[in-house]
DNA sequence: AGGAGCTTGGA
DNA sequence: CCAAGCTCC
């Protein structure tokens, strides 16, 4: 007996068409396929910027789809629920999705598959979100790494197979299910601050991400290793926001970054370390999900960090007005880009957690809601690494002065003019466009002067270590 | 993926 | 006087 059942392919991180076996196995099963998306709890969870990215990316995904005869059906509600219903009015007999591993993505999925499975329906989860499934990678003593360059030696030998096309046909199924429309679902209700000045530095969909990553091999990576580090230049190869929704996957990076070390372009390999460093983050948020919320090294707990919203300092850092030039510059380039250089994410995490001795907590749920590269493993990982508290972190006596950090790494002062207007007899657009993009009440103008340091830098160092040494840990 | 303070060995 | 090296946080 022939099954000719249609297969529903939940999208849910990855948004793209190629390099995708989910939708290719559908696809060589010769059945329909009916692409689904669904609003549900853990999207309408999801921070203003990334939620509003997200709506981007559903929308230039069902303009894609339907370029190829076939469409993106949207509905909200619970999964399950959904799911069935969608069954039970198509008569699909299948779904398949890519695995996805944050801890309430694998409650639900596990729980779909099993309900799915006892009602007699197929259910497949894939790879396609990562090169490395977290259960594949295992120290010589059966255990998980969690430092990650013995992580690295383990992984990047590794056969990462070759990308797959885009499936030339996605069968229509005979008739379509209802679908939602995507401004009804207003994904952008949130974004307090201007979304209308963010929209025109976001790199949206799948077409515009190989596009990037061809440049990128092209022109950048030759000069990655040191480029990567200039927040003034253009010299990463600022994927994440599409790797974050899998408009692009890590596996067609992967395989470029390695045309590129054939080539013999010098920064290719730490390319390949940076895609790498993206893998270990999923690799300890699958291993140990406590990651996303608690301390990864549990004494620090006990650590007298700062949890206090409120404070005045803390609202001066989240406004980009601490009087510290690299750091209000990443800050408001967090405003007006909805991203991050990465050197700028490494300066204000230090700031917050060390001179202002904060959680790291305040500081990852802000940009939770203000990157539209959001990634919860990447940022969980990201701010432990800073704040100390995490695996491989750095240690906390590291602490960044901002106004060296300057000196190596913005020397023409590119950056720090690039987003700081005040003071500036002629600040430029970008500068300017920082004003547009925050919300009013917080009551800033161009025309104020640049505020002093809330802290001064060698005290605010010096009260951390302080806190340091007399921990009780 | 640091910084500061100090020493040392050479201009 | 200063760069490089070392140590501690």
């Amino acid at each position: 007996m022939s099954d000719n059942s249609p297969i529903i392919m939940w999208f849910r991180r990855d948004l793209r068409l190629s390099d995708h076996p989910a939708l290719t196995a559908a696809c060589q099963s010769g059945r329909p396929v009916i692409p689904l998306f669904i609003h549900d709890a853990q999207s309408e969870a999801l921070g203003a910027a990334p939620k509003f990215r997200l709506g981007l990316a559903l929308g230039c995904l069902g303009e894609t789809l339907a370029d190829k005869g076939s469409r993106l059906i949207l509905r909200r509600g619970d999964a399950l629920e959904v799911l069935r219903e969608v069954i039970e009015t198509t008569g699909a007999g299948a779904v398949y999705w890519s695995r996805l591993y944050d801890p309430a993505a694998i409650d639900r999925d596990t729980k779909v598959k099993e309900t799915l499975k006892d009602n007699g329906v197929e259910a497949c989860s894939f790879a396609g979100h990562l090169m490395f499934e977290p259960w594949t990678v295992e120290t010589k003593t059966g255990g998980f790494y969690k430092v990650f360059t013995p992580y690295w030696k383990a992984v990047r030998g590794r056969d990462v197979a070759a990308p797959l096309a885009t499936p030339s046909d996605i069968p229509a199924p005979p008739n379509w299910p209802e679908s939602a429309a995507l401004d009804d679902w207003q994904m952008d209700a949130e974004m307090q601050r201007g979304r209308d000045v963010v929209r025109p530095y976001v790199r949206l969909g799948e077409a515009a991400a190989q596009a990037r990553l061809g440049s990128f091999m092209a022109h950048i990576v030759e000069g990655y290793d040191e480029s990567r580090d200039m927040p003034g230049e253009d010299g990463t190869s600022a994927l994440s926001e599409n790797l974050s929704l899998g408009e692009i996957s890590p596996t067609q990076c992967w395989h470029a970054g390695q045309r590129a070390m054939q080539e013999g372009k010098r920064g290719a390999e730490t390319f390949l370390k940076e895609l790498a460093w993206r893998e270990f983050a999923y690799h300890l948020m699958y291993h140990t999900p406590r990651i996303l919320d608690q301390n990864w090294r549990e004494e620090w707990q006990a650590f007298p960090w700062n949890e206090d919203e409120r404070r005045v300092e803390v609202l001066a850092w989240k406004q980009g007005r601490t009087g510290v030039p690299f750091v209000d510059a990443a800050m408001r380039e967090l405003q007006v880009t909805g991203r991050m250089h990465n050197r700028g994410r490494m300066i204000v995490a230090s700031y917050l957690t060390k001179h202002l001795m904060c959680h790291w907590r305040i500081g990852q749920k802000w940009f939770e809601e203000h990157l539209i590269d959001w990634d919860p493993a990447n940022n969980a990982m990201g701010w432990q690494w800073a704040a100390g508290s995490g695996p491989d972190a750095t240690p906390f006596f590291r602490i960044f002065n901002p106004d060296t950090q300057l000196d190596r790494f913005d020397k023409g002062r590119d950056y720090t003019r690039r987003w700081i207007a005040e003071g500036r007899a002629k600040p430029g657009d970008e500068a300017l466009a920082y004003f547009d993009a925050i919300p009013r009440r917080w009551g800033r103008s161009p025309e104020d002067d640049y505020p002093d340091p809330i802290v001064d830098l060698s005290e605010g160092r010096e009260r951390a270590l302080d806190a340091y040494r007399n921990r009780d840990f």
